[in-house]
DNA sequence: AGCGTCTAGTTGAAGAATCAACCACCCGCC
DNA sequence: GGCGGGTGGTTGATTCTTCAACTAGACGCT
């Protein structure tokens, strides 16, 4: 049982920056799923998975780490695989050495979408998100925004050094 | 047409802090529903709808001013006002000078709720992602933050001074 | 009073996310 | 060699979200 204690209320920055943060998490993933949706039909995190395939070597990941890389359950992962599979963006293929592995394979169809969706996807998140910024913002932002992604996930991918 | 001339690519840093705050963006939440789901069976979302209403003057607001301080859809919080209805938390009242208007009131049930489940959600809440961060941090993010839900969103209620 | 337009809200269907149950396989160990 | 636990992945049911269509009342204009 938690909470016997007087629980430490927030106080008005924390307040601030804590309703800031849910706001943003609201407000920008919407934006920008309107903006995918009418440029390609696909959402954020459609254009995310393609994203992380289109820039891993070989252009294929195991599901598993595919996951990661998207910040998603294998179980949603593996429902979005079917749906761009069904579109022709992404193949499954078994693991040569684990039987146990499907490796996610980007096709050249899907290489052309995400290589056509780029430029305008950049340029959404600088008009939604990163023109708003100072270049000292930007690197306050990406301090403070790894902390709190390092809090909530030790060995989350984007920690990795390389 | 857009993006006739070659899109500016995010720098490094900018690619970090983008990084950083999508996967903020499906972790934060995420952590936070397992925790209310496990202590109230009960969303993020629903929380938020419940909360907002605790602190109105008089515990209730017009479904449009709750949708606004929620982040929400009309549509989207009708649909969650009838689950809480369902669940004797809120009530739907017309409103007496303007009979277009529904104010969605907060019971003495759902205040019940909403106070007893208060104090392990703000802990949640530190434990997840304010304490990862200095008191230099939190004012960072909050000057950020404003900034950037000021980008999304001219008029959004955290930006109301009062 | 009658008309058009705008605002507030609801609804049902369609698509997406989560959860729990499940299968197949790998690996270490007896 | 086979048993047990852990890993990688899929599936279907349930719940949530979105989208488009719609009702109804307010407000302004003539």
């Amino acid at each position: 049982m938690k909470g016997m204690t007087e629980p430490r209320w927030l106080n008005a920055d924390e307040r601030r920056a804590w309703l800031a943060l849910v706001s943003i998490n609201t407000l920008l993933p919407a934006a920008l799923d309107t903006k995918l949706h009418a440029a390609g039909k696909l959402s954020l995190f459609d254009y995310t998975v393609l994203a992380m395939l289109s820039e891993a070597e070989g252009r294929f990941l195991p599901m598993s780490e595919l996951a990661a890389r998207s910040s998603a359950s294998l179980s949603r992962l593996s429902h979005v695989v079917t749906k761009l599979q069904k579109r022709g963006w992404v193949e499954r293929r078994p693991h040569p050495h684990d039987a146990r592995v499907t490796t996610a394979h980007l096709t050249d169809e899907g290489m052309e979408t995400i290589v056509g969706l780029a430029p305008g996807h950049v340029e959404d998140v600088r008009d939604l998100f990163l023109d708003a910024l100072t270049e000292q913002d930007v690197l306050d932002l990406a301090r403070i925004g790894e902390k709190v992604v390092g809090r909530l996930d030790t060995d989350h991918w984007i920690l990795r050094e390389g």
